[in-house]
DNA sequence: TCGTTATTAAAACAATCGTTTGAACTATTG
DNA sequence: CAATAGTTCAAACGATTGTTTTAATAACGA
């Protein structure tokens, strides 16, 4: 409430963070705009309905997430002309970090919103699956190029584990025990290579 | 429906597939009333309250579940006398897949709910985590006998990962591309050994 | 200042939610 | 057969859902 000049942004940070801790189908418009001290019609105003709020809120982390993530694999392919499986899995994997926990005081709230929101119902997650898609897809060309003898369904069904292991640690986020406790770059760093260190040899029996 | 005789167990079958399907806030009971043929009473009689219900679901599956995995965790330390991490991963994770994938018409129904139900809300996430923690910790006891040089927080939290893998895949069960296709015993003991070759090295790096 | 647009406010919409009630029906037991 | 317990039924409870409507207020360029 500190930050958010404006109602819209505002709403976007409230509802991610209820949206985070009860889902989709748990979480009221009523509560959102109760929690955020404005009207109910400013939702339909801003975003139109609850399902465009909720991807509203789910473009504002995929779209940068995505961006770098395709950034940082571009960059891995061109340094070196055939990467390694510990390079690629670590750029595929940073740039989710970075931003998430990029944001401030929202930043585990967020971390949560992204562990959770691809665990909806299948209504929902073919949406959120499209904003994610695009380095997926990145990471999955990158891997093939470094095992060249792998199919592209074992690689895809190994990094479906890997993505799956990557939302679960967003989601337990400063939670007793979890892998990440708060969100320095080097605590970013050390979990990064500590996930690395873990999936890549996996990857590549 | 050409199943379940009786009032209880068909609403125990209805309401699994729809839970798995939208989760517990995005199922409504007479959704679950009206698929199953049955009056809205019959909930309130046989199982009292929604969350009951949702919870008589959890047990049904959770209890076989842990004690097979303790059965198998026992016997492979009893036959060894310190157990490899790929015996104990193994132990570990063939019980989800046979007592899952045993139900016949309702195994992947019963899969995708074992899957989601981990990513429910807090509030009933904490009592279902209570139904399947026996063989978690059973588990860990084992992993921490193999590697007596991890600690007990580095061992949590890579059998965390493995654990949202293991999830991930119950929930794209039958799926294309998804590991699991079919719930032969040959198809299980395949998957389940893709996973332990999958993890094992990085559990001990 | 006026007129126009952007934003917020309160109220109502029909629909659905989980739960409860009390009567009706069925099966079982003595 | 009579009586008791087990089960199902339709109906209603108050509360809450997402969305829409209409009016009031604020902001801004002419």
């Amino acid at each position: 409430m500190a930050t958010s000049p404006n109602t819209s942004e505002h709403i976007l940070n409230i509802a991610e963070q209820l949206f985070a801790e009860n889902g989709y189908a748990g979480t009221s418009l009523r509560s959102i705009i109760k929690e955020a001290g404005v009207n109910l019609s400013a939702v339909s105003y801003h975003f139109g309905s609850k399902e465009d709020l909720y991807m509203a809120i789910v473009k504002r982390v995929a779209e940068p997430v995505v961006r770098e993530e395709k950034e940082m694999l571009a960059k891995c392919r061109q340094e070196n002309g055939c990467s390694s499986v510990e390079k690629i899995l670590e750029a595929f994997l940073k740039p989710g970090f970075k931003v998430v926990l990029s944001n401030g005081d929202r930043s585990f709230q967020c971390a949560r919103f992204m562990g959770r929101c691809l665990t909806e119902p299948d209504f929902i997650k073919a949406k959120i699956e499209k904003q994610f898609e695009p380095g997926v897809q990145a990471c999955l060309d990158e891997l093939q190029k470094a095992l060249p003898d792998k199919s592209r369904n074992n690689l895809q069904w190994k990094l479906d584990l890997v993505i799956a292991a990557l939302l679960k640690t967003f989601v337990e986020a400063k939670k007793p025990g979890a892998l990440i406790q708060d969100n320095s770059p080097e605590s970013i760093n050390l979990v990064v290579s500590k996930m690395v260190v873990f999936f890549a040899p996996g990857m590549q029996f």
